[in-house]
DNA sequence: AAAATAGGTCCATATTATAGACCTATAAAA
DNA sequence: TTTTATAGGTCTATAATATGGACCTATTTT
């Protein structure tokens, strides 16, 4: 069975015994992405583009709608028969947030850098030695990269966001990342290497932004800007992408400005909520790759 | 095989092919219930309390997390190994929230309520003829009615919440909704029947605020208040649970007048709201078990 | 040093989810 | 009105999946 989707990913060489709970996210994500493009957002989606966009059975699909219906993570219309995100994913959200906070202070931010950019803008959190995709805002201009979606996880130093967040750690812990990254570097990034990032990080320290000159795909550039918690450390970033010509050196400054003007926005806010203790924990957050590592470590 | 959790339902009458997505879903639950009580909130969860907590068996959470932790549904610590809600989880209940925004207005309010009443407090919504807990907020009082959490459904009528709610709907509507729900009260509420919830309407509306006099559970006591849109429609409440003891006559008036205060609070924050529009769509909402009577139909 | 606890993995196999066929209702075309 | 097409939904034999007991390793307790 192959996918036909680029939101699902072939389940061919997975991990054993999760084949059914990955298609049940795959069609919560679908859920949540909403309806295609020209349907109006918040209504829903259909059987029959769930199938399509999923590249799953119909009756997998029915199945697995059933199953989220009855845990509350789905709902459905009864008369237009269209599925929605449940109240239970938005208890569990509600919860997670506890977490992932900051985000609500970002989402105002990154709406306004997609409406003046015309570009895509993502909000991006370090998790351990990696940056994770929070959010993503479509600008207008027609011609979209789509290297990067909600929950998309990549390495430090991946990408304009990574970049970023990666530049902003001490010389020590950005050797520390670099060192535990290596084996999803080799493997994952095959356009990228230790030196390159390296190179980029003396970059953008110098401009105070990071630029993504289409390294991880040819044509897809982004740029990007750490926001600073009350104790100096960047924990999150803001970042645009676009497609190569709208990112050349004259556009730049214009988007660094924009950048610059919503981390000044949303820097002072962060600072006069109450922290959430979550200890030292943060630091090191895993990635499943890096518990495969440890796997192997155990083997050998 | 028989599950020892009250968290997990049996397995054993589900509809078919939904037993792995169900494992799942409670496994996330028990992620966003965070560690059992007396360890520090936030601190996550153990692999060996999921275990014990789901009823399932060690090799099987281990691999539903691992199914979790690539989906970003969960994240794990690497030095700790216990296991968060990941960034995902975020993802998906930020655009839920779109649906379940009134939630935003009301979560200050209720965490003021379990405190200044030292019980439980909930904010509940009506999806179509149910009661949906969004959020459940404990106060400090030692014992506690654990009935009503977040993610649980119920029949209007059914709880203190849920018979605020469906008090607030015209007569037609509380018809409507009594007949629809005629199925799921005669099985699953046996100590409900619909005099008595008649009654109870009625109660209500004199009151100004619903009391449940431990009617689904002995000794467990509810009373309930609505949240009124800028329209005038009832479509969220609030609620208290506890004890029989502490929700006697003599403590009803504070109580209701705690509720009330809120609710003023509340409602002018949400009139001021950009409203989101869903349409008409919100009325129509079904869950499973609606849609099983729908199948019945159609074989018939 | 030994025992106990906890995290984690492996693999034959029985249980489960699967996917094609089928049914029904509604919408579009003839 | 009848026919065709489309979409939502369900059923069931069977193939493929998830299962769970045994096992391994690291860490903590005795």
């Amino acid at each position: 069975m192959v996918s036909n989707s680029v939101l699902i990913p072939d389940d061919d060489k997975l991990p054993n015994g999760t084949q059914s709970i990955n298609r049940a996210v795959s069609v919560l994500r679908l859920l949540g992405s909403g309806p295609k493009v020209g349907i109006e957002a918040g209504s829903g989606v259909s059987l029959s583009e769930l199938v399509e966009r999923s590249g799953l059975i119909k009756s997998t699909c029915r199945r697995i709608l059933i199953a989220l219906l009855d845990a509350g993570l789905a709902e459905q219309d009864a008369v237009t028969r269209r599925y929605f995100l449940g109240p239970e994913a938005y208890v569990l959200g509600t919860i997670a947030a506890e977490r992932y906070g900051i985000h609500r202070f970002m989402v105002d931010g990154v709406t306004r850098l997609a409406k003046a950019t015309g570009d895509a803008a993502f909000i991006q959190v370090r998790r351990g030695f990696s940056a994770v995709c929070l959010h993503r805002e479509d600008g207008t201009y027609p011609i979209r990269s789509h290297v990067l979606a909600s929950g998309d996880r990549h390495i430090l130093g991946a990408g304009a966001g990574g970049l970023a967040l990666l530049a902003a750690l001490s010389d020590k812990d950005v050797e520390l990342a670099l060192a535990a990254n290596a084996d999803s570097l080799a493997r994952d990034y095959p356009t990228l290497s230790r030196d390159r990032v390296l190179e980029q990080v003396i970059e953008t320290r110098k401009l105070g932004y990071s630029l993504n000159p289409g390294l991880l795909f040819p044509g897809s550039w982004g740029m990007g800007m750490v926001v600073r918690d009350q104790h100096g450390n960047a924990e999150a970033c803001l970042s645009l992408a676009a497609v190569e010509s709208r990112m050349q050196p004259d556009r730049q400054p214009e988007l660094a400005a924009l950048l610059a003007e919503e981390v000044r926005r949303i820097e002072p806010q962060q600072r006069d909520q109450k922290y959430i203790e979550t200890g030292r924990v943060e630091a090191h957050i895993q990635t499943r790759s890096q518990s495969e590592v440890i796997t192997q470590h155990n083997i050998a």
